[in-house]
RNA sequence: GGAGAAAUACCCAAGUCCGGCUGAAGGGAUCGGUCUUGAAAACCGACAGGGCGUGUGAGCGCCGCGGGGGUUCGAAUCCCUCUUUCUCCGCCA
């Protein structure tokens, strides 16, 4: 982030292709300041703390302290005004980097979300011979989700998993926390509650404090997570990591919790969005040089799943605007859902590069004991709340029934075709 | 929820009552060396890190004994506060 002060201009245009406005003049007459000040301060504190070893000194030697006692006293008051401008400024300066969004890669376009590049297409669009059902209308009539009771004991924006619902759900987790196994991913189970430094070493704070559930009456304030990435990233929190530990990879799954506030469009009915659903995320801390091989990794991975459970999906390059607050390069992977005829995001993947680390402290030390910051990645392996609606939509039969993606049917105890109960 | 104890460097642990020669004893681990055919053991040596400021640099300075604040010329040590961990009691999956 010094980057900004040996070279502005550079962080400047890179923020813009994002649609990131900044100038960072102000910022740099704040570093100024801060730096006059400590050089101020300092020098008064190497004072005083000498003068202070010698009326240690002096009394054990039983001289007279007095004349220290008025040196003393003449720089006594000097640095308390600097003390309260020096943290008033650090202070500025903090709130200021907190609002920075990170460095898109230089690949990106620029521009939002129309500038998104498809860069893979899996298989051909499935074509259906009769009129498509919509996964609310088949996940009803089969008897797998139950939109209205969960109204009644929650609210809008949630579902409940019935039965078949219920085993199709957790046999998809299943599937995916035995594949990353496989890959030998540690697997985590975390806390659902967590602290604000979370929050903002994730980079989903200060800016989406909103956007997430805080809890009453908590002291110091808790909020459910959004993602388990905002808790997997934590782990190593302030910790400078071994060499050899590198690259860490971990994966958990946990619900997602996230108020979505202002968000519904009426083509996301049903399972589309939700306060909460799961999802499996899969996280890596790597050594910087490597961290691009891990971006392919995890796509790799993630596109996998996908595959074996035989979707029909396209891989997105996000242009820079569309990339996330703490996120230096996104690909998202959608999945086609024949009712409403687009592409819906079940994975991202993203490399944030330093920018996590930097703000959580995360550091290895390298073969000359020189400490750096790691790279952080994430990526969904997957979510379910749009995955479930794809496969029904998607293996959808003429008669209404629903047939399992044959790496499923292990997981259901057989049942290879999910058909209406009477 | 109530009552108590604790938090010191990679780990264990002394120091805290009685503030200054403790920026931190001692042990273990680790690293380097001696010895050995090799290894172990033994012995010798190193072992506070990180952040920040300053300088081309060797370096110098500031901060740092869970976090934050206070008292003091001076705090690991005294006071306040927060957090975490442990023990006991109560309550409860």
């Amino acid at each position: 982030m010094e980057l900004i002060v040996s070279n502005p201009e550079y962080v400047e245009k890179a923020l813009l292709k994002r649609g990131f406005e900044v100038d960072f003049s102000g910022f740099i007459e704040l570093r100024e300041k801060r730096n006059t000040l400590i050089k101020r301060i300092e020098e008064v504190r190497a004072l005083r703390n000498k003068l202070s070893k010698s009326v240690g000194e002096y009394k054990r030697e039983k001289k007279d302290t007095t004349s220290l006692f008025k040196e003393i006293e003449k720089i006594k008051d000097a640095v308390d005004q600097d003390e309260v401008a020096l943290a008033e400024t650090e202070k500025r300066i903090n709130e200021f980097l907190l609002k920075l969004p990170n460095l898109p890669d230089e690949d990106l376009l620029s521009g939002d979300k129309e500038n998104n590049v498809v860069v893979t297409v899996n298989k051909d669009q499935p074509r259906f011979n009769f009129k498509v059902k919509d996964h609310v209308e088949l996940a009803t009539s089969l008897g797998l989700i139950d939109y209205e009771r969960a109204a009644k004991i929650s609210g809008k924006g949630t579902w409940i998993y019935t039965n078949l619902g219920a085993r199709l759900e957790w046999a998809l987790l299943n599937f995916f926390i035995d594949e990353h196994l496989k890959d030998g991913y540690e697997f985590l189970l975390l806390p659902h509650l967590l602290n604000y430094e979370s929050g903002l070493t994730a980079g989903q704070f200060p800016k989406f404090e909103e956007d997430v559930f805080w809890l009453d009456g908590e002291s110091p304030r808790k909020f459910l997570l959004p993602t388990a990435e905002t808790a997997l990233i934590n782990v190593h929190r302030n910790e400078i990591l071994d060499l050899k530990q590198l690259p860490r990879k971990y994966f958990s799954y946990t619900p997602c919790y996230r108020r979505e506030a202002g968000s519904y469009r009426s083509e996301e009915r049903g399972m589309i969005r939700g306060y909460q659903f799961n999802k499996v995320e899969m996280v890596q801390f790597t050594l910087p040089d490597e961290s691009d091989d891990a971006f392919l990794e995890l796509m790799v991975k993630a596109e996998s799943l996908m595959k074996k459970l035989g979707l029909h999906y396209q891989v997105s390059k996000l242009a820079a605007g569309d990339v996330s607050f703490a996120m230096a390069r996104t690909f998202d992977i959608e999945v086609w859902l024949p009712s409403i005829g687009i592409y819906k995001e079940v994975s991202s993947v993203s490399n944030s590069r330093s920018f996590q680390a930097r703000r959580g402290m995360i550091r290895y030390r390298n073969e000359d004991g020189k400490v750096d910051y790691v790279h952080t990645l994430n990526g969904s392996g997957l979510a379910t709340s749009r995955l479930l609606p794809a496969i029904l939509e998607q293996n959808q039969l003429e008669d209404g029934s629903v047939k399992v993606p044959e790496v499923l049917v292990p997981y259901l105890g057989g049942i290879k075709v999910l058909s209406k109960v009477k």
